[in-house]
DNA sequence: CTCACTTTGTGCTCGCGTTCACAAGCGCAT
DNA sequence: ATGCGCTTGTGAACGCGAGCACAAAGTGAG
């Protein structure tokens, strides 16, 4: 391991039945990174800088140059030998491979404290998304006005999909009502969703799931602070649960 | 009952010239999918169900059942065959290899949106983490009271974590201060870190750090979202890239 | 006790992703 | 023009993780 920095979230890509041909087939992990890619170029860019290698886009992007390099070669050959990559033409060709130089529709369902801060967060705007709609289900947020956007109620959900052409839901609710708010998207049409909230979605094949979780990370995280301070400890610990628990079954 | 044998020593990863059996070495795809184990068996227990099969669990943690009982494995022979597994000591097992059945104490740094949202977020405190300490680099902001805890200044970093035992932070300024936070963090004393801000941090090898970033995961769906409305739109698309940008060929 | 049935634990194969290492290509100085 | 130095693009090796398929091990009925 010891590698700088993981990437914390995960696909739950949903294993298509039907393997398309694979005409352009940029592997996920390299759709992964293009990203980060994007933002370090977009830095680069902002500093003036008009040429930029492999060796130092990676060193920007927290990766390694030759993966930097393979995953770049997937788009094409943008790069100039013995020179490097044009910022500007790169930031274009990856923006364009992601899907950027449009812009998408996003719904956020569940205004709790996250879906309020996402609502209020300036960073989606600027990267081609734009919130368009606001749901809750509670009748005390109904109507409101949040971020400038009125909150409506989740009946309306697929009027809002179909006249906002909304492709993209985050869901920020509680746990319980996730999945049937995940139902009642997919059948109103939208075809990506970003699920904050802690719970398995079950969804048709067709539609793609991104799950981000805090409490996750944070769990991930104490197993490798518990490896670094004393194993000792959990070895008692270990010892001690056999016999309080295993002892009795 | 011949205790799983965990041998403490052996912390470091540092590749072995001969191939060993790797006892202590979980995965970390294992590791990563542990706390969704975890929450499913959870969730059962509260149904009052007491044995569970591999099979279902599966179903409930959303993966395959022989990937959950090879990741099962690695903790120790935990079921029985021809039953299943007893959720109630799975549950113990899994909290304690994740370091769970010890609390964590968190600072949050930056109150923005985000860091209000998570400070206010009590899934934290019930899986044993808890947030102990609050710090922003506003000085409208410090010394109010936020969820019960006071602001405090980054200054006061390095004696806010010795003297609660602080070992996980979470980011959550802007990008441009984000180093600057985590390398103080680190000098104070944190080992692992949870990065909410889109930036990449640079730590030595001992610190853990995981990023979450909401834009690179809109940014992954966008792409697959393209992918299924119109590939042909995108082939246009690039032939005109091609004349505006690289324009001479 | 024996047999049929259930479920775990795991050897093995396969494919993906990472990394190394180097040939190919480009610019520049001479 | 020519050679040198730099950087890209990629073939190939390697390691990890996913999933299949089955033997091992337990339960319960007769």
């Amino acid at each position: 391991m010891t590698s700088p920095e993981r990437d914390a979230t995960q696909a739950s890509t949903a294993r298509a039945a039907r393997p398309r041909p694979a005409r352009q087939g940029i592997p996920e992990a390299t759709v992964a990174r293009l990203p980060v890619y994007l933002r370090a170029l977009g830095s680069l860019a902002e500093d003036g800088v008009s040429t930029v290698s492999s060796e130092a886009l990676a060193v920007a992007a927290g990766v390694n140059s030759a993966k930097l390099r393979k995953d770049l070669s997937y788009l094409g050959s943008y790069g100039t030998r013995g020179v490097g990559y044009d910022v500007d033409y790169l930031v274009y060709q990856v923006s364009r491979e992601l899907g950027l130089t449009q812009d998408w529709a996003v719904v956020i369902v569940g205004l709790g404290h996250l879906g309020h801060a996402l609502a209020n967060y300036g960073g989606f705007s600027s990267r081609g998304f734009a919130v368009k709609a606001l749901v809750d289900a509670d009748p005390a947020i109904i109507g409101t006005t949040v971020a400038g956007i009125t909150v409506s109620a989740p009946d309306r959900l697929p009027d809002l999909v179909r006249t906002l052409g909304i492709s993209i839901a985050v869901i920020t609710t509680p746990a319980p009502v996730a999945q049937d708010i995940c139902d009642r998207l997919v059948a109103a049409g939208v075809g990506s969703i970003l699920n904050f909230a802690p719970s398995v979605l079950a969804v048709p094949d067709h539609v793609e799931v991104r799950k981000v979780d805090m409490s996750i990370e944070l769990q991930i995280l104490a197993f490798h602070e518990q490896r670094k301070t004393g194993d000792a400890l959990a070895t008692i610990d270990a010892a001690v649960g056999a016999l309080a628990v295993g002892g009795s079954a």
